[in-house]
DNA sequence: ATGAAAGCGCTAACAT
DNA sequence: ATGTTAGCGCTTTCAT
């Protein structure tokens, strides 16, 4: 592997003139970089990330810390994946991978100086690994909201104003008893941040408005979601409208509704919390709520590079839902 | 941040003995390695990660290329990810993720010295970073076996087999015409390496078999898997066993099945190709060929890092696929 | 069993 | 506009 050393002696230059060639930190007379680029395409030379770092303090690696937990949807985990990766090669920063949900990968990565950043998903509500967070030297921002952020910089869909939100929109429809079909009780149970979230802004908006709003729980299997339709159909026989917040549960909440006669081929009275794609995917038009998971995980990089030049106050950003109408029968 | 030299001055010995004492290289008197352990608690310290990949060229850090295409299960795809990262943790190594479908990225890491050896998903049957691979230093694995695998490691489920197992299998059963409802059209497209291996083991070994095995490409989505049973029923109107290599689509291949009479609520004429908890997850029992994602990433980290002291020559590791037998009816 | 010292390849003052 | 030089923090000979 050629050194920045073997450039500088190939383009008649000294080191740290390749250096600055490569930073564009201070200026170059058009001969002597052009020569210096040559040199470089012609020896193929790379920087040596390591000593790089040694020198810079700067690594160029965003820590992602992804917890693969029961009842949490890897496709939705995915896309933003997908929007933090995407958005880190764009300023040209690299994704260290973490899955391990223990606070010690966290304190590994930054203490070691193997990342510049840190991005954390799957935020519970009292989330262990906040405290550690707060400790790190590298800008943190989370993907969700812990019950106490103070000193953190977050970003999310805005889940409570989407809990409203459809809410509300049920309401605006006429209906007078409505069920939020959730996800896991898994995934209630540990309290994650936007399940919790959506909650609250729907039972707010629910009781605001007057309208009896049940919740449940639903297991992602078509067996599951039967279950919960059949649960809340038993507790409140009288719900017309349903939210459902639940993308692996979704299609068998729909047929059961089918199945017990409150929908039909052309549409149901549900609004979903989903991805639009999943929305679109179902077998009949669904009026949805969009989680833009690519977006908020490139608003994440933004968030923590932002960071990284000069210290800067916390900051919580949260999306706001849009909620889109396909046709389907949203009325009682 | 404390360096080795803090602690070498607080446990009274230097710079050298810690790092021994770390490596564990060389033989450390009882007391000594007591006092620097204790220095190295009480100061919190972390060797840094750039300065070690520096001295010693190695990172402790494996990049692993993901690329997203249409078409691919994420979730599949995540249980090879997570098979990847949490053996690599097992033997002290952390992930970098790339997920851009580029040979850009792989050289850039690779000649950047950013990892220690490299693992590749997704391959194609002629895929352009196999090249690519052959020219880096640093240990690669491919997982999924391209046309050419000369000179590189690869490790896979044994697909080919697989297709010849379940031909096999429902052949035994008695059918005489039977179906292989595929991976979507892009998978298919792009000449995925498992997609044409699945292929050539099932078209084989129908034909040594005697019985007529068509191949229909099948969308993920409830349409796409209805329009694929629809066009194998079109085509080959005898056509009682099927054999589905398709997760996303499964569920709406056996609902369909069911509607065309070719399957009921006891079981159904099929074998699935699929992560075992795909298949125990549908409605109905049903009988499948495991895809082992979990242990293939494991297996694909313990051959890369066994590249990486010493040369050693490639190798080509198929699992032997297993089929299991969940009641059903598979008989005609 | 331990220490001293020479790098590893780069960046960023500090020169001129 | 460019060169010189002193580290960055660690590993690993080479000594003893």
């Amino acid at each position: 592997m050629p050194t920045i050393e073997d450039v500088a002696k190939a383009a008649g230059v000294s080191a740290s003139t390749v250096s600055y060639v490569l930073s564009g930190k201070r200026s170059i007379s058009g001969p002597t970089r052009k020569r210096v680029e040559q040199a470089i395409a012609d020896l193929g030379y790379r920087p040596h990330a390591g000593a790089r770092a040694l020198a810079s303090s700067r690594t160029n690696v965003i820590g992602l810390m992804v917890p693969l937990r029961a009842g949490v949807d890897v496709s939705v985990v995915m896309q933003f994946v997908t929007g933090v990766v995407t958005r880190a090669r764009g300023a040209d920063h690299d994704v260290l991978l973490l899955t391990q949900d223990d606070t010690g990968g966290l304190e590994r990565v930054a203490a070691g100086s193997m990342v510049d950043a840190i991005i954390v998903m799957d935020v519970e509500a009292d989330d262990p690994r906040v405290p550690v967070l707060r400790g790190l030297r590298q800008p943190t921002v989370l993907i969700g909201l812990p019950h106490d952020p103070a000193g953190l910089s977050c970003v999310d869909l805005d889940f409570e104003a989407a809990g409203r939100l459809a809410a509300g929109h049920l309401a605006d429809a006429g209906h007078r008893e409505v069920a939020l079909v959730g996800p896991p009780p898994a995934v209630l149970a540990r309290h994650t941040s936007y399940a919790d979230r959506v909650i609250r802004g729907w039972s707010a908006t629910c009781s605001a408005r007057g309208v009896a709003g049940v919740v449940e729980a639903c297991e992602t299997t078509p067996d599951g979601a039967r279950r919960a339709v059949d649960a809340v159909l038993e507790r409140a026989p009288g719900t017309t409208g349903f939210f459902v917040h639940n993308e692996q549960a979704l299609p068998h909440v729909l047929g059961r509704l089918a199945e017990r006669g409150l929908a039909s081929a052309a549409g149901a009275p549900v609004v979903a919390l989903c991805p639009t794609a999943v929305a679109t995917a179902q077998a009949v038009p669904l009026t949805s709520i969009d989680i833009p998971g690519e977006v908020i995980g490139g608003v994440a990089v933004d968030m923590v590079l932002a960071g990284l030049d000069g210290e800067r106050p916390a900051e919580t950003r949260l999306l706001a839902p849009v909620l889109v109408e396909r046709g389907g029968a949203t009325t009682p």
